[in-house]
RNA sequence: GCCUGGGUGGCGGAAUUGGUAGACGCAAGGGACUUAAAAUCCCUCGGUCCUUGAGGCUGUGCGGGUUCAAUUCCCGCCCCAGGCACCA
């Protein structure tokens, strides 16, 4: 019989389905496991990273179910965004139905993979059974101050006519549709994350289960750091400029001020002078400058005198006040101490104004000539030219000079912080309307809990021409003031999709909830926190930050218990694959270069760069195909097999045959032996065996051994996999045993069932299949991992290495249970040795356990 | 520029705590089977040198260092990838 995975694959699939294989119900008896991939956005097909990341979730699962765990692994549609509204202005198909089809289509896409999924389970945000309770915590949020309305400049994009947050803004461009970003003016909500920001800081350090590389990264989006606030005063008016700095070891260095070119404060300044037009001009300017760029190395430095001088407040000194396009607006506050002679920006600045240096840092035994700098001293020194901080080192004068700045009553300590509130608002049709409502006498006032959810309505004008569609559905608008019954105004705005995904996996534990507030604490307290969360690297800020912030905000409402959602992360790298280009008609498609010929042209095809699957690079691979032409298996451990999963994959054809050759190789040594061990019964414990069969045995245990290592510690199913290669090898090189001898039988079959056990979780049909056909009636799926015996595994004998001064000169077996000193005595006796020893001294003899013997000699 | 990863054969990767570098797979070469091909099974496979051996030398981005011993630890440098915010 031939291994035909197209054949057995469905047929186990409909079998799961049927017996609902993978459903879960709460159950106090078990240890429970929570495994989740992140949810896809359903953009109409699955792609390969969807295939790699759902693969390592699915082998995690199908592992812990074996382990004895009940294991809560679902899957849902992170159904709201863009790409739908777009889809519906390009088509004309309307966000829910193309969104819904597109989800059908992926699901049975997902099913054909064979993952374990509790269906039941499934979740889409889209719908209003979902995005209620969402709302409902939006109101909470709001009550408690929580969800705010500001004024605010923001990224603005005209072609999807919508607010980009900051981090949602790549190279000054929209990182959906790449226009170029421009600023404006709204009002908008925000959620106060900043409230949390110390335990979201802290708990940074407390959760061991996260890769370092993501902590780091959020603890530098958190970004705190600890300085102080200086006063300036005016030169010739009462007020002051507040500074923020973290230096105020260069205090006595400030020789000018700088603001930022859209501070209020350069206007103020400039009021009814002179130079107050071309201050404007320069700020408009300013404005309309990419903010990265401005902000960026190489971006010529611009600034502006506003005529106006502050004091240095140490000094006494006067300060020129400039307007530069280098200062940021929204951090600190907007406005920067500049020393010219220990930062290089303000040193680049100053030389370009002709101001004034004054050195405050000395490098230790060396003298700094401010006439003769050609770049700024940044390193750490001695300070001069200080006052009564002359002499100190700089590092260990931050505190002293801190303190005299809150004695003089000059300035204070302050904490700082990077990350700023998030905002939310969109004005967008397809996402979840913010419940809140505009009275003209009340204010704004939330929607009453009874009336919640308010309800996308379906009938709305959808065009290029952008704006809010909602704002232009007079039915949805018009509504009365739930506090004075009045006329009133709906809020328009949508939310971010963040949202959504920010409690999705709450949801999970209690997805058919549809009582207040839409979890079951019960549910959420089993269930929660996630044990192990997988997805990638790409969401190592924005989603997990906020989801962290929404669990605490969820769990200081009473919904949750947990401090934390996602105990252990795993973040997998990216699907990656060469590019073809052909000359005349740019990228091309795999099967558009079959042969390394154009399809259309014929000409030679120009193999380019390897870079991440993405559709412009037509540098992709349907699954489908792979599929159809392999089977779910082959698809699932050639992704596994081929990298470890932090680590990119670099796509393969040939890889991909060869996967395919070890299952078609699995299965024709299993139907070969079929008809003769079919009925061996199992090896009794205390049979001896010898020569290649113990040796066989052996290694069946130590198989078992390192699978389950690989799996459960590491994550490496690349090495898991070639571990039962080499089992499978094993079989091979055995001599085929007469039918009747049926202690050798009895051990190929050992080996073999392992092979199919320990290959379950990475290929589930093949071996639910094989797993039959050697007489087997319950659901492989279901059956305990293996364990393995430590005496069977164990070697008896061992080679040891023998180095002379580190080298590698000769090799010896001896029994594991050998003396040492034996060990080192047969070393120094090897023929090799003595000769290669003649006329040297020994100086020392070292041995490592179980490993080698390591000669020092000198020679005379 | 800063932060975070990384650099091992023709290729993907392995070596878990400083202890035999290159497991496993791909590609390549050879053999068996076959009328032939495919498939399959078996063998070889870092480089180099010679005296062809159970051989010598060399080899984990480069240069140093620590150590009996370094892919692994330390210092300096080069290159690649991802992230970013001139953060005062």
């Amino acid at each position: 019989m031939k291994y035909e995975p197209l054949v057995i694959e469905e047929k186990w699939q409909k079998k799961w389905e049927d017996e609902k294989a993978f459903k879960v119900t709460e159950d106090p008896q078990k240890k429970k496991y929570y495994l989740l991939e992140m949810f896809p956005y359903p953009s109409g097909k699955i792609h390969i990273g969807h295939v790699r990341n759902y693969t390592i979730g699915d082998v995690v699962a199908r592992y812990k179910h074996m382990k004895g765990f009940n294991v809560l692994h679902p899957m849902g549609w992170d159904s709201f965004g863009l790409p739908a509204e777009n889809a519906a202005i390009e088509h004309k198909i309307h966000p829910a139905k193309w969104t819904n089809e597109n989800i059908n289509h992926m699901k049975k896409q997902l099913k054909r993979m064979g993952f374990s999924y509790d269906w039941d389970r499934e979740i889409s945000t889209c719908e209003p059974k979902y995005y209620r309770w969402e709302q409902l915590f939006f109101i909470w949020m709001y009550e408690k101050g929580l969800a705010y309305k500001k004024r605010s400049t923001v990224n603005f994009c005209s072609k999807c006519d919508t607010v980009l947050a900051n981090e949602q803004v790549e190279s000054g461009l929209c990182w959906r549709c790449s226009t170029e970003v421009q600023e404006k003016v709204l009002d908008q909500w925000f959620f106060k994350i900043t409230a949390y920001i110390e335990e979201l800081l802290e708990y940074c350090d407390k959760l061991p289960g996260w890769p370092e590389r993501v902590m780091t990264m959020q603890k530098n989006w958190i970004g705190k750091s600890y300085g102080c606030e200086v006063d300036f005063p005016m030169a010739d008016s009462n007020g002051a400029i507040k500074v923020f700095t973290t230096r105020q070891d260069t205090l006595f260095g400030a020789t000018f001020m700088l603001v930022a070119a859209e501070h209020p404060l350069v206007m103020q300044l400039t009021k009814g002078k002179a130079i107050e037009k071309d201050v404007l001009q320069f700020v408009e300017k300013v404005k309309k400058q990419d903010k990265l760029m401005r902000t960026s190395e190489y971006y010529e430095k611009e600034g502006l005198f506003l005529d106006a001088y502050c004091k240095n407040p140490l000094t006494g000194q006067g300060m020129p006040i400039f307007a530069a396009n280098f200062v940021l607006a929204d951090y600190g506050t907007g406005c920067v101490m500049a020393v010219p002679t220990h930062d290089q920006r303000d040193f680049e600045f100053a030389k370009k104004f002709n101001l004034p240096l004054i050195v405050v840092i000395q490098p230790k035994g060396k003298t700094l000539d401010a006439e003769k700098m050609a770049e700024a001293y940044v390193d750490e020194g001695i300070l001069v030219n200080s006052g009564q901080f002359d002499g100190m080192e700089n590092t260990k004068v931050l505190e002293a000079i801190a303190d005299f700045l809150e004695t003089q009553g000059k300035g204070k300590r302050t904490i700082q912080y990077r990350l700023r509130d998030w905002g939310i608002s969109r004005q967008r049709y397809w996402g979840a309307p913010i419940p809140m409502i505009n009275c003209d006498k009340c204010g704004i006032v939330p929607v009453d809990e009874k009336d919640l959810p308010v309800v996308l309505p379906e009938n709305v004008k959808l065009s290029t021409e952008g704006g809010s569609p909602l704002a232009a559905l007079k039915e949805f608008v018009d509504t009365t003031c739930p506090k004075c019954g009045g006329k009133a105004a709906r809020e328009t705005d949508t939310m971010d999709t963040f949202v959504e995904s920010s409690w999705y996996f709450d949801r999970y534990c209690s997805p058919d909830c549809d009582t207040k507030p839409g979890l079951d604490r019960k549910k959420l307290d089993y269930w929660m926190p996630v044990d192990q969360y997988i997805g990638g690297i790409e969401h190592a800020i924005l989603h997990l930050l906020y989801s962290r912030f929404y669990t605490k905000v969820l769990r200081d409402f009473g919904v949750i218990g947990v401090d934390e959602p996602f105990t252990n992360l795993l973040t997998q790298g990216m699907v990656c694959k060469e590019t073809m280009k052909c000359k005349e008609h740019g990228y091309l498609f795999p099967e558009q270069a079959a042969d390394g010929k154009c399809h259309i042209c014929g000409k030679d095809v120009i193999i380019g760069k390897t870079e991440k699957m993405s559709k412009s690079l037509k540098n992709v691979i349907d699954p489908d195909y792979l599929i159809k032409t392999y089977g779910a298996d082959t698809a699932r451990i050639f992704c596994l097999f081929a990298a470890p999963p932090e680590k990119d994959l670099e796509w393969s054809d040939q890889g991909v045959e060869g996967s395919f050759r070890f299952l078609s190789r699995l299965w024709r040594i299993c139907d070969e032996y079929l008809e003769d061990i079919k009925a061996v019964n199992p090896l009794p414990s205390g049979v001896g065996l010898e020569g290649e069969l113990k040796g066989l045995r052996r290694k069946t245990h130590q198989t078992i051994r390192k699978v389950t290592i690989d799996i459960e510690d590491r994550f490496h199913f690349n090495t898991a996999i070639s571990a039962v290669m080499e089992l499978v090898n094993a079989v091979y090189q055995i001599k085929r045993p007469a039918s009747d001898d049926k202690i050798a039988l009895a051990t190929i079959r050992e080996a073999l069932e392992a092979a199919v056990i320990l290959l379950v979780p990475i290929v589930p049909h093949i071996t639910e299949e094989l797993w039959q056909m050697l007489g087997h009636k319950t659901l492989a799926a279901d059956i305990s991992w293996p364990q393995f015996d430590p005496a069977v595994a164990s070697e008896e004998e061992m080679t040891i290495v023998v180095q002379i001064n580190g080298k590698l000169r000769s090799r010896m077996t001896v029994a594991v249970d050998e003396d040492p000193e034996k060990i080192k005595a047969d070393a120094l006796a090897d023929e090799k040795i003595i000769s290669l020893l003649s006329g040297a001294n020994v100086l020392k003899v070292i041995y490592v356990p179980k490993k080698l013997v390591n000669i020092v000699a000198q020679h005379k």
